[in-house]
DNA sequence: GTGAAAGCGCTAACAC
DNA sequence: GTGTTAGCGCTTTCAC
């Protein structure tokens, strides 16, 4: 096992040296960082980490906290964050919790006692209790939100879901629709109030009227979808468009939409949020947005590692056309 | 910060006997034993597992190496494989890769080089690759696999999926079925073929003929589900009911039905196998088989903490009876 | 700009 | 059974 005396042997410095450079410390000539940079490829030198961590320096791992009913969210995160890790020899530990769980913070405790980790990365619904959030700040270590709610300093990482909102509204609109309905998401995921604010504003800027019959109350799983569009489509003068806020709440729509005996997307224009793998296998296809996930979770490690990198702006969402929006009839 | 030392002064005796009592070493008297467990609950006590591993000792950590394109299913593994790492003290780095990259091993060597995970982790494709796990196990280190393959020495973690196969398969001709088609899936994948073996076994077994044009080949990709299918009921005499060997392909073969003209279950059963979050999102809802993967990734984690305790047996699957099968017409 | 020495918190080897 | 001592491989002082 090769260790750093070895590169400092053959480079022909200390190790202290050896450790500036690895660390990219300031005050080494760049003609010995070559040396020690060329020593170290030479013989295929990887740092101990327990040993970095144990002398006061960093663990390189970094701890995602998260409690998620949505698999394909969380991987997508995971991936990108383990590939942005990867790239910076960092390691990313997955601690799946129950957001309800009393002792969550004792986790948290436990976390940094015993591998002290470097940062943690904390997904909505966690990311979201600004409770939690600040009492685990409080414990140090650095953090990183993925998160549609937005403090002073950018340690949240999102897109512009209001914007979002309003792209894809725009959409519905310029195909003609006039009466559109609307089904809310989860009334804590503060992503779901911004896309619910996109909706108001969109239709304020038509100039159309915000019909309150038209909006109804779901909670991000299929079946707050369905009941909720089963009242959209009992009123008199039913939506020719219903946008939601997910993409499981889409799939309630479109079986209650079948249960009416109504053609998507002739009869009725879906549209549904996440762009979760589902989207592109129901039929019709979901038109829906996409958030750029892989960019999030390697964003957060980014926030993490070097915070003064990190991006401090929105990143880029994306409207997916498919199947299940069209013109209103008539 | 508490450290070892603390706890052993306050127990009275020496660092040496505290650190046997917490890794649960031989020659120490219960009562002295009970004193030191005290002494640590008291002061709430955490280990240093940077300082364990660079002791020469574990250092908690289990890689999971991973290549999966289903984010369910590396969902469910991780969440059963944290779970028990939790309980036992343990953390889980994730590190999703492209098994099609060619520098695996080094990826491997590296992860023991800077973090030396106690064990690694591995489920299908990565898994099912004899030559990279033989090679992995020559860089020392426990290891685990969630695959339906067996080796000599029971790592291998599964379900018995050719008994589910059969099970399943019992459902189909306990309706009534006589002409069953079958979507294989994709030709690496070792449980794909014990589905297939299930499938001929229960046809041969209920003195049915193996009809060659009842089986299609798939990729565990839904278009593949849909070709394959079209082939299927081109067919004169056509299928009642078809297995799909995984849920993606059986909603290839629910839109080929549709194109068809045909009604699901009426005129055709759909079989999946997986369990995936949109088996019960479709319409009809998908009848399946569930493997108990968190389970699985708890075992997997059992496996390298403490290799005797681990299960030496298949891990029990569910069959979930849903909407997609009804007896034949006429 | 560079190096020598100390020590992080634990486990292993070996004494008693 | 239990304790003493010597590191593990780094980073951190603090000299020079």
């Amino acid at each position: 096992m090769t260790t750093i005396k070895d590169v400092a042997e053959r480079a022909g410095v200390s190790i202290k040296t050896v450790s500036r450079v690895l660390n990219e410390e300031p005050h080494v000539r760049a003609q010995v960082k070559e040396r020690v940079l060329e020593a170290a490829r030479e013989l295929d030198y990887k740092p101990n980490r327990a040993a970095s961590r144990l002398a006061g320096g960093r663990s390189f791992l970094i701890a995602h906290l998260y409690d998620n009913p949505n698999p394909s969210y969380i991987s997508a995160l995971h991936i990108g964050a383990a590939r942005r890790c990867r790239e910076l020899g960092y390691h990313l530990v997955v601690e799946p919790v129950n957001s309800q769980d009393k002792d969550l913070l004792g986790l948290v405790r436990r976390l940094f006692a015993t591998i002290a980790p470097d940062g943690i990365l904390l997904s909505p619904p966690l990311s979201e209790n600004t409770e939690f959030v600040e009492s685990v700040r409080q414990l140090g270590g650095r953090i990183a939100l993925i998160s549609a709610t937005h403090g002073d300093e950018w340690t949240h990482i999102s897109t512009d879901e209001r914007g979002a909102s309003k792209a894809i509204m725009a959409h519905l609109l310029g195909l003609g629709h006039r009466r559109i309905g609307f089904v809310r998401g989860h009334p804590q995921h503060f992503g779901a109030t911004l896309r619910y604010d996109g909706y108001c504003q969109s239709l304020v800027e038509a100039g159309l009227e915000l019909e309150p019959a038209l909006v109804a109350q779901g909670y991000f799983d299929l079946q707050s979808g369905l009941e909720a569009t089963r009242s959209l489509l009992a009123l008199p003068e039913r939506p020719t468009a219903i946008f939601a806020s997910n993409d499981e709440m889409a799939v309630g729509v479109l079986m209650a939409a079948r249960e009416f005996g109504l053609n998507v997307p002739e009869d009725l224009s879906i549209i549904g949020f996440d762009d979760t793998p589902m989207s592109r296998l129901i039929s019709p296809a979901l038109t829906t947005v996409r958030q750029p996930l892989e960019a999030m979770g390697a964003a957060g490690v980014e926030t993490i590692v070097s915070p003064d990198k990190a991006p401090r702006d929105y990143l880029d969402f994306e409207i997916i056309l498919r199947d299940s929006c069209a013109p209103p009839r008539g």
